[in-house]
DNA sequence: CGGCTGTTGACAGTTACTGACATCAGATGT
DNA sequence: ACATCTGATGTCAGTAACTGTCAACAGCCG
C-alpha cells in the first residue's frame, strides 16, 4: 500500500455523512462524495452497493455481535431473556463510539424516507438473524420471530432516545428499561 | 372522463403485478408496464410516486382502517387490547380480497429487498399511526410505540403465513393466535 | 361559442448504478 | 533482477429511474 491514499472506505464514510448533515442526502451525489475525497464516482460504486449504503457501513459488524451474544447467552433463559444479552452487546459496541456521531448519523437519516427505509431493513436482517437462532435454542418460529423484533424494536427506540439526547441515561441503561416496558405492555390483558 | 380507457392506476397495477411474477421486479422497466396498458412511462410515474409504489395502492386504506379501529377500541383495555381492535380489522379488510392475488403479490415482495424495505416502511407507518392514538389515549410514550410495532410485526408474520399457504385457518385466526404467542413471549421470565 | 380543467403525451435532462477494459504500484516467485 | 500477478483505481459508454416543462385535447361550465 502507499499508491494511493489508505481507507477509501472510510474516508467516503466521512465525506458522505458532513456532506448530507450539511446539504441533505437528495441534494448531494455519489461524485460529489467521491470528488470530496479524491475518488471517482465508479469507486465509490465499488465499495458500496448503492448510496444508502455508504452510511450503513459496520452495520453488518453490530448484528453479527448481537446475534453472538444471543446465541452465547446461558441456558435456562426465556427468549427475551436471550434477546437481552443481544441489546446489552449492541448498547456495549455502540457506547464505545461517538455519541455525536451516532446523533449527527441519525438526524440524517431521520431526515430522509429512503435512509429511514434502509435502516429498518438492517433492522429487520438482524431479527432474522436473531430468530434463527432462537430457534436453534428451540423456541418455537412464532415466538422466535416475535421476541426477535420485538427486541429490534427496543434497540431502535432505545437507539433514537439516546441519540437524540432526549435522555442522558447510559444507552444499556435505556434500552433495559425498555425491555422492562415492554414486558409490562404485553403481560397486561 | 370517456376520452380515455378509466382507471389507470389499477391497470397499472394489474400489469405490474403480471410481468412482476413473470420475469421479476428489476426485469421489468416502468416504461413495460405502462406500454402493456397503452399509457406512457410518464404516466406511470404521475401515477405512482415511484416504481415499487405500484404494488402497494390501496395500502394507505388499510393504514387507516387499523388506526381507526385501534381508535374505536372500547376504554379498558391495555395498549395491546386496543392494537388487537385494529388487527382484527386489518383482517377483516385483507379477507375480503382474494388471497391468490395477496399471496402473488407477497411472492413478489419477498423475491426483492428493495420491495421488503418498502413493505417495511409501510408498516412503519401503520405503527407510527399506531401509537400516536395510544398516546392519545394516555398511553406513554414507549409503551404506545413498543405495543404499536409489536402489532405491526404480528400483522406481518399472520399475512405470511396466511398468504405463503402455510396455514390453512382463517387470517383473523392466525392473527389472534400470533398475539396471544406476544403475550406469552413476553410474559415469560 | 369560448374559456377553464384535468389527464395524458412528447421530449429533454439529471443521476443512480453497471459492465468492460485500461493502468500501474507493489507483492511474489524464480 | 526480471517477469508476472494482483488489487485498487480510473475511463468510458450505457441503461433505467425519475423530473420539469410544455403542448394537446375531451369535457364541462358560463
Amino acid at each position: 500500500m502507499g499508491r494511493w491514499e489508505p481507507d477509501s472506505r472510510g474516508r467516503l464514510r466521512e465525506a458522505a455523512l458532513a456532506l448530507f448533515a450539511e446539504r441533505g442526502f437528495d441534494q448531494t451525489t455519489a461524485a460529489e462524495i467521491a470528488a470530496r475525497t479524491g475518488l471517482t464516482e465508479r469507486t465509490f460504486f465499488r465499495l458500496f452497493a448503492d448510496k444508502r449504503e455508504v452510511l450503513f457501513g459496520g452495520s453488518e459488524v453490530l448484528g453479527e455481535r448481537i446475534v453472538a451474544a444471543v446465541a452465547e447467552a446461558p441456558d435456562g433463559h426465556t427468549p427475551l431473556g436471550a434477546v437481552a444479552y443481544g441489546l446489552d452487546a449492541a448498547a456495549a459496541l455502540l457506547g464505545e463510539g461517538r455519541r455525536d456521531l451516532c446523533a449527527q448519523r441519525h438526524a440524517v437519516i431521520a431526515a430522509n424516507p429512503e435512509l429511514r427505509e434502509r435502516e429498518l431493513a438492517k433492522l429487520a436482517d438482524y431479527a432474522a438473524g436473531v430468530a434463527g437462532i432462537l430457534r436453534q435454542r428451540g423456541v418455537g418460529e412464532m415466538q422466535a420471530t416475535l421476541a426477535a423484533e420485538a427486541g429490534m424494536t427496543v434497540l431502535r427506540v432505545a437507539i433514537e432516545r439516546w441519540a437524540s439526547g432526549g435522555d442522558d441515561r447510559d444507552l444499556g441503561t435505556i434500552m433495559s428499561d425498555a425491555v422492562a416496558e415492554l414486558r409490562a405492555v404485553a403481560a397486561g390483558g
